[in-house]
DNA sequence: TTAAATATATAACATTTGTTATATATTTGT
DNA sequence: ACAAATATATAACAAATGTTATATATTTAA
């Protein structure tokens, strides 16, 4: 199970990871901690890469406007995520937009401090354009989950992924967190036909909701949830 | 239009573009000419990256399978068209499969003559770098549309867009010539209910077919029928 | 704290898509 | 050129999802 969940994880928390004391402190060195208002843009598509965010509380939502106006979220950045390098690397403009969900306290690095840093450990760079290979991969599955799943599957899928990069670093129990709204818009359905499937999934007993939160209560339950063809 | 469709068009046949004619000859000099027998695999999820490819003539189809097993086709490469750095740049394996759909010419370059050619060739690293971005844009866009459009709507884009590509070189009216399962592999959906599909869209008059080609009449009407709002 | 604004829940109905089945056309291999 | 295999077309019905409408709960701002 862990296994399928990460081929639908950014692993963008681990770009640190791995680095020698020397330079760990480096990148921490230039590291500068903000806080971030809930609702404000983080970057947006078509801007100009100012440098790249570690998230250390709190969650942004990636998202992109498809041609008719309508919001694609297609990741949420949780705690020690790691975001905005890719336009960097490639000097070109941002492809997406981010915002906050909540109120963040973030690790900003500035462009040209974060060029540096790639240049002085080679390592660094090297995961990095590995890393971008491994995203890559995850765009591709999710492509093929929302094109051959049906919504019980796919919102199956999603809650499963969400407990497990939402609540990995948590000893306690905090469910999922966002608002319908944004849920419908990463699963890919209405936020009315999402509230069936919640409903549904209530009465078959795998999760339990309070106010907007919802909390999975059997996962081997959603797992067969998602088996689903189509 | 035009403007659109780049959205969903990796431009890997750019990669060689902008080159100086000595770097250009560097190229030239280590690229292999191959032929490739239809159905044959370029490469394939999980194996060690070769070398890179260069399309002359035919088209490979890009897909993942997904968890349950069912393919899921995220890119059509025709002539010109490079593809298969993504997991030599990273060191790592590739993340998808690649199989010819005619008997394809190719130019193949081994991994470590590409290797090399990237350092020789800052420039070709870094339009490198750049295009993996552009190409996460393009999977981005594939996520809204496949999440939010509807089928006729996603099957009037895909078919403006393949018309675009595969025909941009070319004199001659060719048509779409794919089989009715790799168009709904690509824009997901059965085959049935893609035949439906072309079947509104002939009686609209927007497409005629002869065999399995398919001929784009009426391309206005193909874009108001992509506006559809889910 | 209260009123207004926003978010969620739910139902009924319309539309779209999946599924199964069968017939016809086309391609492939001998 | 022929038979067998594969691909395509189509229809009828079932299931899933979108849409509209209304009620209730929760959050926000004065």
């Amino acid at each position: 199970m862990k296994d399928l969940l990460t081929q639908f994880d950014f692993q963008s928390n681990l770009l640190f990871e791995n680095l020698s004391e020397s330079e760990n402190q480096a990148v921490q060195n230039v590291m500068e901690p903000l806080t971030i208002k809930k609702g404000t843009m983080l970057f947006f598509e078509g801007g100009i890469p100012t440098g790249i965010f570690q998230i250390k509380q709190g969650k942004a939502k990636k998202f992109k406007r498809s041609f008719s106006g309508d919001e694609q979220i297609f990741y949420i950045y949780t705690q020690e995520d790691v975001l905005g390098y890719h336009a960097l690397l490639g000097q070109e403009r941002y492809q997406d937009s981010c915002e906050a969900l909540e109120d963040l306290k973030v690790n900003f690095i500035a462009k040209d401090d974060f060029l540096k840093l790639l240049k002085e450990i080679p390592a660094l760079q090297q995961t990095l354009i590995k890393n971008i290979g491994h995203e890559f991969g995850v765009l591709a599955n999710i492509i093929a989950v929302l094109a051959q799943k049906n919504q019980n599957a796919r919102l199956a899928l999603f809650l499963l992924l969400l407990e497990y990069r939402f609540n990995r670093n948590s000893q306690t129990v905090k469910g999922i967190d966002l608002t319908r709204d944004d849920l419908a818009n990463l699963i890919g359905t209405s936020q009315e036909s999402l509230g069936r499937s919640l409903k549904q999934f209530k009465e078959l007993g795998c999760i339990e909701t309070d106010k907007r939160n919802i909390y999975i209560k059997d996962p081997k339950q959603l797992e067969q949830l998602l088996q689903t063809k189509i």
